[in-house]
RNA sequence: GCGCCCGUAGCUCAGUUGGAUAGAGCAUCGGCCUUCUAAGCCGAGGGUCGCAGGUUCGAAUCCUGCCGGGCGCACCA
């Protein structure tokens, strides 16, 4: 429909101008109104050409519309304000729409062809070092829902989690389960203030303890020995002290994790490090499977190096001549593509970065030929984007390959929740406590890029204050009346429906109308900005539309089957683009509530 | 100190890429259930869009400078 006043603009363009020098290259602007006395779509073409004509904007206005081909699908074109162009469509033009959803189904408004190229989303990638908190579900909400959306809008999407299960944190997995577990066998290690608190942690030391004995036991004082205790911080310690006390720590850690690997050998050492990856993993992946998120694939960043893919990766660097050695560490030159410094690949102690194993996952996934690269970070990653998209840039010589994607952070009304705090609301309670559906609609009702407080007692109402249920309501209701329709022995047969749309004329209808045929429109938007919580504003419109029509006007009309028929089929019609919008949230649509 | 994000109704937030009189929900007040689910509908009040300049037909939106809040500035991950 946009496209045809499109094209009927720029017709009546080209005759204005074919007498001028003037041209007019830009596409041509048609908005949806905001207000039905302003007709169904406006154009500020006049507006902006006033200008380069040197004309007022009326009367330029004025010769367009007189320029303007008839259209059937118009039935009125205004000039009004300053010199908006709007249009009044002819019913027939709306009701169609009803028509093409029951066609369609619920692939209305979508493209499913993947022709707009190929995409890898990365979210989440949550770090396996213990449950997922309320931060990264709303990463895994965004992720899952503009996953959804890029996928019904034509790109060949492609979901992945990237596993860091190499490095020092890992280490840090295993010290903290090995000293539960010495803990268990009555040694008393003091667990580093710095290591993992989390429950599962216990629960993998146990399972360890029942399965090995004491076989990966050792006295605490051989533990401990010659290892300095852990400085512990002051009430009254300034900035310097506090810093002092940190590295402190960090070093009675690391002091930890080599005598962990002396003493226990590499064998045991892996063992109980896998036995740790395995049971975070497990808990992360029942999570995200509670909260109806999935994955193509779970990306390795252990394989990735013990596969040699890695190293293979820096030697292309440094043909590429993008790397260079300086004070004994590797670099690499990212600062003429943009970065404010050029970053360390390898350090000179030999060991990588993460920068390093991740810029060698980013080049994987070029290789396997994605054009666009999306990353899902939360908000305290910014300062890491500059160096990758040098990187990516370097790399492809595009600077649109890789698009980051910041997901702000969540506060609750307990405040922030960080990950170290110990005392932390998890994903999974949150939605064993509120549900997925209210968890993720909540998630997805701000702009990912705005601060969201999460309110965990509205979520978890079961009242009306949940806004979730309004849009639920509204697809309930809508299978309710089919149901009363069998009940009372009607029936409705979509392909007759479709010739009575012609019904469908007071305002609570024409407003319904609008909506429907604004979805595909809306769907785009949304995709072209990343923003899922378009769709979500989108639903709430359209069940604020449909349980306004509901209290005014009855759908089952028995003395006026070729109306029943029509406003059945507009209300089916809704129903579908519910479920749709809804499916594309992550969100059920109930039959009945 | 430098960089990124944010500031809209009492609260939580939208705002169609610069459009017409800035909108929802919650909260407050007043109406609507013998007829398809009242988890709903209809109506009322509530605003210096942080502040000050600038750009132009037109600014919550773009630019500059302040004020206030968040986050980040590693040979950490």
């Amino acid at each position: 429909m946009k496209e045809h006043l499109q094209e009927l603009l720029a017709s009546a363009l080209k005759r204005v101008l074919a007498d001028s020098s003037v041209e007019h290259t830009a596409t041509i602007q048609l908005d949806a109104t905001k207000d039905a006395k302003f007709g169904d779509f406006q154009s500020n073409l006049a507006l902006q050409l006033a200008k380069t004509l040197g004309k007022p904007p009326r009367g330029v206005a004025e010769a367009l519309v007189k320029q303007l081909p008839d259209s059937t699908r118009v039935s009125k074109v205004e000039i009004a304000g300053p010199g908006f162009i709007n249009f009044f469509l002819a019913s027939a033009a709306f009701q169609g729409v009803v028509a093409e959803i029951i066609e369609q189904g619920e692939d209305y408004g979508c493209d499913r062809s993947g022709n707009r190229g190929r995409i890898m989303v990365e979210f989440v990638s949550a770090n396996p070092t213990g449950p997922m908190h309320v931060g990264h579900g709303r990463g895994a909400a965004y992720g899952d829902s503009i996953s959804k959306l890029l996928a019904a809008t034509g790109w060949n999407v492609w979901r992945e989690y990237y596993v860091n299960d190499a490095g020092r944190q890992v280490d840090i997995l295993t010290l903290s389960v090995w000293v539960r577990y010495l803990e268990l066998c009555g040694e008393n290690v003091p667990m580093p203030q710095r290591a993992y608190p989390s429950e599962y942690i216990r629960k993998t030391a146990q399972v360890l303890h029942s399965e090995h004995g004491d076989g990966l036991r050792f006295p605490a004082a051989t533990v401990l020995d010659d290892v300095p205790a852990e400085p512990l911080p002051g009430p009254t310690d300034t900035e310097a002290e506090k810093a002092a006390t940190k590295t402190g720590q960090e070093r009675f850690m690391d002091a930890l994790i080599v005598r962990a690997r002396t003493l226990l050998g590499d064998e045991r050492y892996d063992l109980i490090k896998q036995a740790a990856l395995n049971d975070q993993l497990a808990t992360i992946r029942k999570t995200l499977s509670d909260f109806n998120v999935g994955f193509d694939q779970w990306s390795s960043e252990r394989e990735l190096v013990d596969s040699g893919f890695v190293s293979k990766a820096l030697t292309r660097l440094e043909q590429q001549n993008l790397t260079y050695e300086q004070d004994g560490a590797l670099w690499m030159r990212t600062e003429q593509f943009g970065d404010e410094k050029d970053r360390v690949l390898v350090k000179a102690d030999g060991a990588a970065t993460y920068f390093c194993n991740d810029l060698a996952y980013h080049i994987d996934k070029l290789d396997r030929g994605y054009d666009t690269l999306m990353d899902v970070w939360g908000a305290d990653h910014h300062g890491y984007i500059a160096r990758v998209r040098a990187a990516i840039e370097a790399l492809t010589g595009r600077k649109d390959a890789l698009s980051v994607q910041l997901i702000q952070f969540v506060t609750l009304s307990s405040g922030r929740m960080g990950k170290r705090s110990g005392n932390f609301v998890t994903l999974q309670d949150l939605i064993d406590d509120a549900g997925t559906d209210a968890t993720r609609f909540f998630y997805l009702t701000r702009s990912h890029d705005q601060h969201l407080e999460f309110d965990i007692d509205l979520a978890r109402s079961q009242t009306n204050d949940n806004p979730v249920y309004y849009v639920q309501y509204a697809h309930a209701r809508i299978c309710r009346v089919f149901e009363q329709l069998v009940e009372k022995g009607g029936d409705w047969d979509p392909a007759t429906a479709k010739l009575t749309l012609h019904r469908l004329t007071n305002e609570h209808e024409k407003t319904l109308l609008t909506l429907l045929n604004r979805y595909p429109d809306m769907l785009q938007r949304a995709a072209n900005a990343y923003t899922p919580h378009t769709v979500v504003f989108f639903l709430k419109d359209l069940a604020e539309a449909l349980h306004a029509y509901y209290n005014m006007h009855r759908f089952l009309v028995e003395d006026d089957p070729e109306l029943q028929a029509a406003r059945l089929a507009l209300v089916f019609a809704t129903g579908t683009v519910i479920r749709a919008g809804l499916k594309i949230l992550g969100v059920s649509a109930p039959e009945k509530m």
